[in-house]
DNA sequence: ATCTCTCGTGCAAGTTTGTTTCGTTGATTG
DNA sequence: CAATCAACGAAACAAACTTGCACGAGAGAT
């Protein structure tokens, strides 16, 4: 089994990598490679090349919100004004920097963005609304869904 | 600074460890002991206790899913039946199964659930509707809204 | 076909990190 | 005040990671 020219091409051993640490980033590389058939220093160099790569965006530790006194999870639509255009980079960044939004979302459709927010109560979320929704102009209008259970919030990928 | 009596309970070290971590969990014990003034060991104490109460869910690399085949994120909002009471369960099931769903919300408001999917193409999406929304009864609707820009996909919470 | 270049591999040695042990400290309680 | 308990750090130890090196397979050129 031979890698491709192109340095970014995965085969069939980065991808038996990726499908065990994106479950389990903790597993010891010499436990890996038992499961792939390859050594411990192979899977170590192939590791190391999809994090250079970007295809290992990062290894986290991933805590649940519930636990540290953030257990409100909310879903937010945000539908622009029609002659905001040139101004979508200036609207993400609002969300890139603001810390209790985790997701964000530019989508097609009847509303502009989606954005999943994490804080821990209405008041905190109320607060947030009033800085980055009804202070911004090119918003005309958002919808807010409270998350009553958190069912599935996997990081893995069907790979 | 001490412990709360009860074991589940955070402190500041605990929060300070759990900072460093879920933005890089490949950073050494003893690089964390130094930043939060704790011994390794200490560090490694909390860590695992911290794994074993489930503050910290897993452990993961995350993939960035267009390098490995899969481009198109998808928001699902879905709505379902009125009379559908006590089959949530049962599509909870039907959601958590899906390996294509990477995300599930149970939410108030006007939708019952908004679904994150993650796929190859547009033919793979409309697979996954066939199979799980128009072949459910208990589905009244669902909206699709495909995202243009994953503007924002952290895993980091605001502690 | 043969040569050569490149790339990835495994092994082994060396380094770093993770883990366990053990004695001490400080806070709490009887 | 003594006993108890929980958490700590230092040190010893085990495991994992990292690096250097030589080998072998595949691609391209002659």
């Amino acid at each position: 089994m031979s890698r491709s020219t192109f340095s970014s091409e995965l085969d069939s051993f980065d991808l038996a990598i990726l499908r065990i640490l994106q479950n389990d980033s903790t597993t010891p590389q010499r436990e890996v490679g038992e499961q792939v058939n390859l050594s411990a220093p192979s899977v170590q160099r192939r590791i190391k090349r999809m994090q250079r790569d970007g295809v290992i965006a990062v290894q986290a530790a991933i805590v649940d919100p519930a636990r540290v006194g953030l257990p409100l999870t909310i879903i937010v639509e945000i539908e622009l004004k029609a002659e905001t255009g040139g101004k979508i980079d200036e609207i993400k960044e609002t969300f890139l920097e603001a810390p209790e939004i985790q997701q964000c979302y530019y989508v097609t459709g009847e509303v502009d963005f989606v954005l999943i927010v994490i804080v821990s109560d209405m008041a905190e979320y109320e607060d947030l609304t009033q800085r980055l929704f009804f202070s911004n102009h090119n918003i005309r209008k958002f919808k807010t869904f409270v998350t009553m259970d958190r069912t599935k919030t996997n990081t893995s990928l069907n790979i």
